[in-house]
RNA sequence: GGCCCCAUCGUCUAGUGGCCUAGGACACCACCCUCUCAAGGUGGCGGCACGGGUUCGAAUCCCGUUGGGGCUGCCA
């Protein structure tokens, strides 16, 4: 068998969401893992909603996510004399016809209709193929087609369902479909991964394709499941935040990302679920993809993103948390490479970082009311802060001794470490979570350190 | 309304007639560990939409119902 050849198409109207991610990746893992090639086609023949910084977006969201294209994108714009020449083709063959009727004048005519959609009023008046006109297709009146679906079996629509409909606006410009199908043959497209929304329009594409070019095989098609919402409707660039790039400024990973929107639909054989790209490439099969609708589940996302983060060698975590500390003022390098370790293994997302070592840069901590109030409340917090300002002078500086130190403080005042540890990390971090104390008192330093608890119990 | 698709824990899924008293993961709860928070460990909660068939046997096959979704545009 040739190497297969795919394509991701979409169309530059919005931002890139993840829907749109997930599908080229089907798209990519089929094509590599095939030996084959696959094809970016932007579509962007309505030329009202188009944007060309849309086009940068999809661009730039999949090479974040590591999927490549063979050549240069496609643009469809770029084509149009061969789609409208196509269109004239089918028109000079009798397969299509001009049509002037307004969107009102068939909603007049096709009131209270059985069969809803355009009533094939100029089918044979024998209009010219020129501007001012749109142009339909004649689909035959009996009949049926059925889609061959690696993944939904073999749906049969009758023609009767099917109703005449528009290649090229009355503007002479080319609609989505004729544009699809002529690219998708152009191209020599042999596997058409997409949406499950394209699956009702999927036996005009294949009326088309024939009448076309009868000769050349159709495409295998592959109509995957839709990702939806929390209302269990199809994700919109409008109505749901789901732009990747969203994601991406929240501090997750294209890796996670990536390895979950593989499973988004799809499982391998045993229950594994963290799966490198190799194991996606060696083990993925398009025709084993699920039949039904998934939730993009952020908190699931959330989940891989930490699992990747943990698993990260300290260099390669500091070289991406890095850009988020350094928003921090007084961001210290060496500081935070101490620090990063213990960073490391409690954050879910990047964007997290910061709240974990702001501490260590800012001149003085920015205190939390809530965590304030949590110490402010408790009659030990003054005296444990005294005995610590007392005694952290002369104190060897180091994470162990610190520990110790502070647990004989606490015990003098019957409180367990847990409790003892609270007014300090608050007065010292400002806040009541946070990594390690010890370790981050010894990374802060000692005068710093009195600074802050005398401070601290200056406010109580 | 018409056509098409779909239907296993809240969510993502495993399951392709007996291995299912339905397995895993996320989330949630409890306990353990513990300087906070995470991580980790242990346990728990929780599901085959419903009704008919077929079969010795059905989550798995068939039919119907219900529910959800998509398409139905001179959008893609």
């Amino acid at each position: 068998m040739p190497p297969p050849r795919l394509r991701f198409a979409p169309s530059p109207t919005g931002y890139f969401h993840v829907g749109g991610a997930r599908t080229a990746l089907y798209n990519w893992l089929h094509a590599r893992q095939h030996g084959g090639e696959l094809i970016l086609r932007i579509e962007d023949t309505d030329t009202e909603r188009n944007k060309e910084e849309w086009v940068d977006g999809i661009l730039s969201a999949m090479r974040w996510l590591g999927l490549d294209w063979d050549g240069e994108p496609v643009r469809q714009s770029a084509r149009t004399a061969m789609y409208v020449d196509a269109a004239r083709r089918l028109y000079e063959a009798g397969l299509a016809y001009a049509c002037d009727c307004t969107r009102e004048q068939v909603e007049a005519r096709t009131r209270g209709n059985k069969t809803p959609g355009y009533d094939g009023f100029c089918r044979d008046r024998g209009l010219p193929l020129e501007e001012g006109y749109a142009l339909r297709f004649r689909t035959p009146d009996t009949g049926s087609t059925t889609v061959t679906d690696l993944i939904r079996g073999t749906p049969t629509f009758e023609h009767s369902t099917i109703e005449d409909f528009v290649l090229l606006r009355s503007n002479g410009s080319p609609m989505f479909i004729l544009a699809n199908v002529v690219d998708d043959a152009d191209l020599g497209i042999t596997h058409v991964v997409r949406g499950e929304e394209h699956l009702s329009n999927t036996p005009k594409a294949v009326l088309l394709w024939e009448a076309l070019d009868p000769a050349r095989p159709l495409p295998v098609f592959a109509h995957i499941p839709l990702l939806v919402n929390e209302k269990r409707q199809k994700l919109s660039k409008r109505r749901d935040p789901v732009a990747l790039e969203l994601y991406r400024d929240q501090g997750f990973l294209p890796e996670p990302m990536r390895n979950y929107l593989a499973l988004l639909g799809w499982a391998p054989a045993d229950g594994r679920e963290v799966l490198s790209l190799d194991e996606l490439l060696a083990e993925f099969r398009l025709e084993d993809v699920n039949h039904s609708p998934a939730f993009f589940d952020v908190q699931k996302l959330t989940h891989f993103n930490a699992e990747y983060i943990r698993s990260l060698p300290l260099a390669e975590f500091i070289a991406v948390a890095q850009p988020w500390a350094d928003d921090v003022a007084g961001f210290d390098p060496a500081a935070f490479t101490t620090m990063a370790p213990l960073v490391q293994e409690r954050v879910k997302t990047l964007s997290e970082v910061p709240q974990y070592v702001d501490f260590l840069f800012l001149d003085e901590p920015v205190i939390d009311d809530q965590a304030w109030a949590s110490i402010a409340g408790k009659d030990t917090s003054a005296a444990i802060l005294d005995d610590a300002i007392a005694e952290y002078p002369s104190a060897p500086w180091d994470a162990t001794a610190l520990h110790d130190l502070t647990l004989a403080i606490g015990e003098r005042h019957g409180l367990k470490l847990g409790k003892a540890q609270a007014p300090i990390r608050v007065a010292v971090t400002g806040r009541t979570v946070g990594p390690p104390l010890f370790e981050s008192l010894v990374v802060l330093g000692r005068d710093r350190t009195l600074t802050r608890l005398q401070a601290a119990r200056g406010r109580l």
